[in-house]
DNA sequence: CTTTTATGTCAGCCATGTTGACGTGATCGG
DNA sequence: CCGATCACGTCAACATGGCTGACATAAAAG
């Protein structure tokens, strides 16, 4: 009786315990995006700009191929946006030279201004965030929020270096 | 010399340290809402829904008003997918008793079946990541997410029991 | 030389957010 | 008790950003 009892209560604690986890994602998430929000919407983008200017910035002459797999849309979808930013001068397409099929992306000096600006906010939220929790703590959300992804995403992650290499060998314009 | 080098580097890594964690929280948001999505999509659902049923299943006898503050929506964009979903028999409808113009929202059996149905995934997602870092990088998890969050909505995970006094005051239907 | 690949483009659809205007019934404050 | 405010609903129009399907071109690969 009182093992069961114990057994009832220890499951609703855990579901208890996995709800909160999904609601701090749902509203650190919601807030996270709401001030470069802001700002784009006074020159005219979304959201969607906003992630494929800050990839490109975070991996310079990335292929149209290599962003699509990171953003998961389809390129129907990314060219919208992606000719947006490149007819209002944020972006460069370069002819990849080991292969001319492909163009390669990367921001120009109006782009890196701009993303700058719109992670900046984002950087100071977790910045602040980091620094409440501590050095201890940040190694146990880092930790959490890997085993939250799937097998294939982790490996970005996995070390800087083996990350590097491997876009270096994906890329290789 | 070396003073100046030291703190560019660290500078350097402090960017790089604080440009991870954006993407972790990027990446597991992105795979924390693809299986739900399925599902609701053969239902002729979308995340909207979700997140309404959800809530809804998680503050039962919510107002609208209360829904509309934790969504962050326009009421109109609500009431296209609550209107659904109560049409649909998920979701019911009751006057608020204390006051009259409220109309308190619950799931129904329907509801609350679609609900878990919904939440499984991301509950296992989220079971499995907490027991892959351990107790203790979940308590680091938790810290620092909720340092992202905005002092208001810090305080809806302040204690449990403070959460549901102030539920419970705001409620009383 | 044929096939596959990387990319682009046109057209149309859908989900979900927005603003603005207006209506109804219930509550509240003076 | 009456006017203001509030909770909620609804209609209309629009924007963003996903999607599918079809088709085109140039380069690479076999």
């Amino acid at each position: 009786m009182a093992d069961i009892k114990a057994g009832v209560n220890q499951l609703f604690l855990r579901e208890e315990e996995l709800r909160t986890g999904m609601e701090l994602l749902f509203y650190a998430y919601r807030e996270f995006t709401a001030e470069p929000d802001e700002i784009l919407a006074k020159l005219g983008f979304g959201r969607a700009h906003h992630r494929v200017i800050y990839f490109v910035g975070r991996h310079p002459r990335i292929t149209v191929s290599d962003l699509l797999a990171i953003l998961r849309i389809t390129k129907q979808s990314l060219s919208r946006v992606l000719g947006e930013l490149v007819r209002q001068g944020y972006i460069n397409q370069t002819t990849g030279v080991r292969d001319r099929r492909q163009r390669l992306l990367e921001l120009t000096d109006k782009g890196v201004d701009l993303e700058r600006e719109l992670s900046e906010t984002q950087r100071q939220r977790i910045a602040r965030a980091y620094r409440m929790a501590g050095a201890e703590a940040v190694e146990g959300f880092r930790k959490v929020m890997l085993g939250m992804l799937d097998e294939e995403d982790r490996t970005r992650f996995a070390t800087p270096a083996a990350a590097a290499r491997l876009a270096a060998v994906k890329r290789s314009g």
